[in-house]
Parts: structure tokens; C-alpha cells; sequence
DNA sequence: CATGAATGAGCTTTCATTCAT
DNA sequence: CATGAATGAAAGCTCATTCAT
């Protein structure tokens, strides 16, 4: 029986979660103190033991709800889309249309392939690593073979190598933005014609 | 014991940096400690204290010296180059020939980019990784232009955004390799194929 | 517990320095540790650190505060005193009616000797050391132009000299005050006499 | 049967001394480091310890030399002078003719009087600084005396409680130099001739 | 005797976490 | 639930002293 409303709840757990970004953004997520980000979401320390346990966890929640977030759009969109092509197309467009030198997207890139690295050392971690590199692979790959069985994508190609190439790309690219005069959208670009070409079928 | 050589020195230097490097890699610069070092290389703390001022000097240092020994190699081995195929071919081959599941090199890579993603957020570290970056796709880029020069590479590419795109792969497959199911040599050969196809003149 | 009164802080604040004077005292601003201090206030590291930044941070307000407490006291009883003479009177009972073998009296002597003598390092503490140099010297300069111009003392006589020279005597009898068998009524008693003769009218 | 001369190793150990009171005068005797005279005399940190075996041994002779050269001083001057008077005069003097602006007179002037007070602390130390201050005593009481069995000064005055007097002065005026707008000259020479007028027979 | 690299106890300070109010 | 003072283990770093060469 819970005194407040689980919306109130969620909402505070946001509240911290968007401070504790900004924190982890700025300084890392060892570097960052729980006193930086009470100060940055006002709330007291005790405040944010209740919603969180450790500052481990606010790190893991963080980052499992943005890669939550990201798939759940990749599904909504797909829904929309009938072809494969377009469904490629669309994922390509979502990182081609990410303005390169937003800092906030910065600072997500940063935070976000750190704690992949972070991920590295813990068992626990990897095996997570591991699941959301493999529903993403999953999901390239079953659009290719969509693409595959519909006559869109050559039918001879395979098509898990192909998934997983197309992550590296978009992780090379994405790495690469932290460089602010690196060509983000030209090298996306070429890369994404490249790696069409070879799918579609003539 | 005193008035050594200066070899002495520097050899006990890399005893360090190697020490440092396998605690790093372990733990991760934040969270492994000086304790942690002086208990992998065997000597006392004020012996480290001796020949680096501080962790982050040796994280620097480790780090500068594996960039350099890296430049050093590429350069020493492009020298026995006669053509820029032969060039483009020895840099994929690099990292074609690297065994991705070696735990040394795993343990590299993470090292490596996180001090990269590190760098992001110290000015004088940031500038550091643009000019090692800068001297990277210089490199790459020099080559391509000698090869279009010589008639072996279309002329009519744009050399500066195909260097680019060059680390740009070689990062994304990298960053990959910490997925221990990644098929890194099929993604890494497909990749140079398609790189090189569209590079060379018909 | 937390939310607590300003009263309460306040009140933990002269408890740690109460303590770290303790510790200072008998050790030395250098040789006592925060540990010193820890033990004798029976507080944890960290409370301490709640309440002030640094082991320096302690010393200086140790000092500050005791010195402000002086002046408060000198300039509260001078209120009371009518003529100049009494105000001098008053001043030179402040330390003839001190108890030289006093242990806290002489622990208070070395710190503030000692800290003054450290002061003369740092720029921004002589700084401080000079203002409140000037100020006692003004407030004796003050008294002694008052009872030149009531008639009381010689009109004749340099007020600042005298006011500095004032000091140099309290000084001086103050840092023999260490030598347990320093006569330090009877040459205290004798320097006001000749003093005071040499200042007032016949 | 020494290796070296004696006179080499008293020139040795007077060099350390040098060094030793340029780095205690500019740093504490705390805050100056072996290394800090290492590097401020030239030679090894062996080399300092085959002639002192701790710091403190350092400190300590250091100013032991300098007590016993400045006893020795006075002993020598006195031989000089035929009258109580002049010996008197000889002693201030020796105060009114120094520079109280000369860096390496107030650098002494810190140094000595830390000393004193760190003294304070160690009962070995205490006895020492009062064997001192009782021989200055004897020093000043002794010429008194003699001047009252000659006639020059009042015989109806305490001997000991002047010479005590005479000191509570000097280090008060001393003291004082620190502060660069002290007018040494000006305080310092009245009270000499307050003080001898007290003394003298009409 | 001279050297200076090595030692390691000990220092100040930090900070995730707890819990009395 | 909210608060923020308290905790104390641990961190990075220093430095007087030693001793192999």
C-alpha cells in the first residue's frame, strides 16, 4: 500500500535520472558525486536513496531505459513503414538526421559508450551487453531477410553479417562524433549508399 | 643502488606503465588505485612516485606511448611499401591479422577508448586526441592521394572523406570486438573489400 | 537528526575548534593531525569536514575568531571607561591580571605567536597580520590623542610611537611569559609605570 | 682516525647549515623538506645524513650555532669596553645598528623565534631555551651589577629583574620588525633611553 | 665517503551510504 | 517519505630515512 502514487514515483525517479545524465555527461560516471547530483535535482540525498539504491543503480537504469527507449521507437517506426527498404532506410535516417554537434547528443554518445566499456568488467553487465547487441543485430536481420523474401534485398547474401556490419558502421560514425570536424553526415552518408547498394538486388 | 643507468630507468618505467596497464584494464583508471599497482609490479609506492607524479600522468603516458609506438610501426612498415594499394592493404591487414579475442588486445581496446572518451571532457586532452586523430587521417589520407597520383586509385574521390571513412570503419570494429560472438574477421574483410572496390581505378 | 539549528552547527564548529586548538597547542599547527583532532573531539573525520574545508581553514579560524573576540572585549570595556587614563589603565591590567603560568594562557600564547610568525609566509595572511597590527596600534593611538587632547596626557609626545611602542612591550612580555620563572608582574608592572610617566602631564 | 679533516667536515656541515636556514626561513622547519635542502646546497641526500642523522639534528644545531656565535660576539665586544655604560650601550646598539628591513636579519628572526616556541614543546628542548635565556639574564645583570659597584647605575635598583627587562624589550621590538612599518628605530631608541635614565645615577 | 633510488608509514581529504529526526 | 549531518573506509600522495652500489 504505497503512500504515494506510482506516477509520482516515476516522475521523481526521471527527475533524478535527467540530473544524474547531465552529471555523468559532465564529469563521468565515477568522477560524478552523489552531491553533484543532489545539487543539480535539487531533491535532498535521503530523497534519492528512496527512489534508488546505489549510484551503481541510477548508472544502470539510466542507460537501460535510454536503450529501452531507442528500441521501442525503432518498433514503433517500423510499424509504419511496409518495406524493408524504407525500414532500413528509416534507421539509417535516424542517426543522418541527428544533428552531429548537439551537445546533449555528444554528451549522450560519451555516457552511452562508456558504460558499454563500463559493461566490459562486470559479468552481470556483459551478459546484458551482450543480449542488447544481439536484439539489435536481430532486428537489422529480420529486416534483411524481410527484404530477402520480399525480393527487395539480394537473396544470396548474409544476411547476419550483414546486420552486424551495419551496427559497426553506426558505431564507428557515432564514435567519430565526438570530433567536431569530423564529416559526420557526408561519411554516413557514403557509407549508408555503400552498404545499400550492396543489399538491393539489381 | 643509486646512479643508474638511464636504460635502468626507463625500464623500470614501463615496468610501471605494464603494471598500470593490467590494473587499468581490469578495473578501469577511476577505480583501480595506486595500491593496485604498487601490488602488481612489485615495488613500493614512493618507487612509482619516483618516476610519474601522478596516476593520471601515467594513464597519460601509457597512453601516449601505445599511440606513438603505433604511428612509429605504421610508418616504419610503409616505408618497404612501393605502391599506396599495397599500403591500404598492410593497414586493413593490421587489424585483419589481429586476433580479436586475444584477452591482451580486448583489454587494449577498452583501455584505449575510454581514455579517448575520457579525453572529451579535459581541453588540453581533447585537443591532444584531434591532433592524434588529425595525424590518422593525414596518414590515410596521403596515401590515398598517392595512389591517385599514381593511377591506382580513382581520381575523382574525395581523399579526405575516404580517410575518414577509413578510421571511422576500423573504429566501429574495433568497439566491436568486445562482443565475443562478433564475427570480426567476416565484418573487418567485407568492409576492406567494399572499401577497396571503390577506391581502385577499373 | 539532520535539519538542524544554526545554534547547533555553531556550537559543533567551537566544539572541533576548541578541540583542534587543544590539538595545536600541543603539537604544533603541523605535527597535529586530523586524527589529533578526530580523537580529542570525539567526532567522525567526516563531521569535521562538514564544518570546515581544511586543516587550514581550522587553524585560521582558530585565530581569527580569538583575535576578534579580543578586540570585541577591548573595545566593550572601553565603553565603560571615562578617561583615557583608565582606558589605558584597563589595557595594561588586561595583562597584568593575566596568569602567566596558566597553562591555557601560555598554550594560547604559542599558537598565536606561532601563527603569526606563519603568517609572515603567505601574502594573504600578512596581509591580515598588517591589518590587525594596525588596528591595535589605532586603537592605543586613539586613546592616547584623547588624553592629549583632555589635558592627561603630554600633548607633546608622538601618539603612534607610543602607541607601537605599547605593543612592543606586551609583546615582548607575552613571549617571556613561556619562561616559567619570568617575573612577569613585576617587569610588566615596572614597564607600565615607566610608561605611563613618560605619557602623562605633571 | 678520520678519512676527511676536520676542518673539511665542519665546512661541509656549515654549508648543510646554509642551506638548511635559507629553506627553513622561506618554508618552516615542517614544510621544508630534505629534498628542498638537497636541492638548495648541491649535494646528495647521503651526503647530509653522513653529517646529521634527522632534520631535526639539523634545526637544532643550527641554532644552537647561532645562539653560541652571538654569545660569543657579545663576550668578545665586552672585553672591550671599560664601563658598565658602554657595555650597555654596546647591546643595544648591537639592536639599533641592524637592518630591520634586511631580508636575511628578519628571516633569522623567524626562524629563531619558531624555534623558541616549537622549544615550547619538547622538555629537553625547555630546558635548553632556559639555560639560554638564564645565561642572556646572567649576561645583562652581571654589567648592571658591575655598574652599581662603579657607581654608573642607581645601586637601589633590582639588577635582575632590569636584566629581565632588558630582553622582554629586545624581543618585543624583534618581534615586531616583521611588520615592514614598524618604526624599529624610533621605538627601539626611546625605550633604550627610558631604560637608561631608570639606570643611571643622576 | 657520496650517491639517489627505494621504502612505507602516515598524511589530508573525499564520498557513497546511513539513519535519527 | 524527506532531510542532511554523520560516518569511516579508502583514496592519492609525501617525505624522512635507509642502504646497495
Amino acid at each position: 500500500m504505497p503512500i504515494v502514487s506510482e506516477e509520482y514515483k516515476e516522475e521523481k525517479k526521471e527527475q533524478i535520472l535527467d540530473s544524474a545524465f547531465e552529471c555523468f555527461a559532465k564529469k563521468g560516471f565515477q568522477t560524478a558525486t552523489m552531491d553533484d547530483i543532489v545539487a543539480h535535482c535539487g531533491m535532498s540525498k535521503g530523497a534519492i536513496y528512496n527512489y534508488f539504491s546505489s549510484k551503481e543503480e541510477i548508472y544502470l537504469d539510466l542507460l537501460t531505459r535510454a536503450t529501452d527507449k531507442n528500441f521501442a521507437q525503432y518498433h514503433k517506426h517500423f510499424a509504419k513503414h511496409r518495406t524493408a527498404s524504407s525500414k532500413m532506410d528509416y534507421l539509417f535516417n535516424a542517426y543522418l538526421s541527428a544533428n552531429p554537434i548537439d551537445r546533449n547528443r555528444l554528451e549522450y554518445i560519451v555516457v552511452f559508450y562508456e558504460f558499454n566499456l563500463h559493461s566490459t568488467r562486470d559479468p552481470d553487465l556483459l551478459q546484458q551487453l551482450h543480449e542488447r547487441k544481439r536484439k539489435l543485430v536481430t532486428l537489422v536481420n529480420d529486416i534483411i531477410q524481410e527484404g530477402q523474401q520480399l525480393g527487395e534485398f539480394k537473396s544470396n547474401i548474409p544476411s547476419q553479417l550483414y546486420a552486424e556490419r551495419f551496427w559497426t558502421i553506426i558505431d564507428g560514425v557515432n564514435l567519430h562524433a565526438v570530433y567536431d570536424d569530423f564529416p559526420y553526415y557526408d561519411v554516413l552518408r557514403e557509407l549508408k549508399e555503400m552498404y545499400l547498394d550492396e543489399l538491393k538486388s539489381e
